[in-house]
DNA sequence: GGGGAGCGAGAACGATCGTTCTCGCCGATG
DNA sequence: CATCGGCGAGAACGATCGTTCTCGCTCCCC
């Protein structure tokens, strides 16, 4: 059992390295295969299509992420804090050698209109962000509409630091969202049309 | 002469409605011939590979890109309102029925690490329009680092509403815009570590 | 020790891909 | 009117895809 959970792993493991570094379609099951060391009769005892298995990477990616984003928060103090904390975390990762965008956004605009599954991961990933940052600008005292601005920043400097190539559009979200925090706890209270 | 361009543009047309709507790899170069209507000879004629294509394809939505932007700025008086109508712009894109995000943002996370020549055009597209963004910014007289973070609303804005099919994205990108402009232009000289 | 169940390794299958080739028709030219 | 070049339509090709099947070995139970 404990060795079916690591097959599994193995091969989510090595699907994953493969699938965010070549894209999806790019990368055959023979790869993921041979990269995870496993006969392919077990990748098909583990799952029952490739797109079972893109499900899986996605989900193991979206657990990979809530950790990065706790574990830096955690070491922030105050709301705001945990907010910033964020745009740190984004910055040591655009730095990774192998950073190629965000893996949701990449599977959502390759797989997105052909498997609703992979679209509906990444629509959970992405709404799952967008409440981890509401609940921190609640706690915060600020109006749930700068969750919404302080979540595009994000977005926007995953696909800018991925295409651009420039690590930099960390350290320009964290700087707006500093500006927007501050203009929203200045003037809580209202939205201009 | 004139038919050799027009073959061309059905051809392109054709096939950026298949690869925006289905995503690249999922098209065959057979529905792209039936949908523009055309023997696969001519096809292949116009362009040697599908890598070709998608660079032709790519660079045609470019030019549309520039065009709908310019159109939406052409209409505001004053560079701040130029710079909020790219939000009004992508507001109305974001309300079609087809939107599915960004194409340059999706064909760069399928095809980017595969196809360098696709890799550099959506490269090209997104330098393209951050200099588009800072020439209104220096015309406001604002520092050079507010249009890093325009550019990162506006980017946030499209996969957001592509992968949560929020179109109000813009709306939220729009008036992060608006704090954010108010504050470069209060306090123009000086950037926090 | 014998037999059978299970698994590793990879061949095989049908489908589909990007790309090329063949065939048959058409209009222009001497 | 006969001939020939060029083009439309689609078959064909090799490669590769996702998926399944076969073979042969090994390990466990009686």
């Amino acid at each position: 059992m404990t060795d079916l959970a690591t097959d599994r792993d193995r091969i989510v493991a090595a699907a994953d390295r493969l699938f965010y570094a070549r894209g999806i379609q790019s990368v055959g099951m023979d790869a993921v295969r041979t990269a995870a060391g496993l006969p392919l009769k077990r990748l098909y005892a583990e799952f029952p299509s490739k797109d079972a298995l893109m499900v899986a990477v996605l989900e193991h990616r979206s657990g990979i992420w809530d950790a990065g984003i706790d574990d830096a928060a955690g070491r922030a103090p105050t709301a705001r804090d945990k907010l910033l904390a964020v745009y740190d975390f984004l910055d040591g990762w655009f730095r990774d050698d192998d950073f190629r965008g965000c893996g949701f956004i990449n599977a959502f605009g390759e797989m997105g209109a052909v498997s609703p599954a992979v679209a509906e991961v990444a629509r959970a990933q992405k709404e799952s962000f967008q409440r981890y940052i509401a609940g921190l600008v609640a706690e915060l005292g600020a109006p749930p509409a700068l969750a919404a601005q302080l979540a595009l920043l994000a977005e926007g400097a995953q696909t800018t630091a991925a295409i651009s190539g420039q690590p930099d559009a960390a350290a320009h979200a964290r700087a707006a969202a500093e500006v927007l925090i501050d203009a929203a706890l200045a003037a809580p209270a209202d939205t201009a049309a």
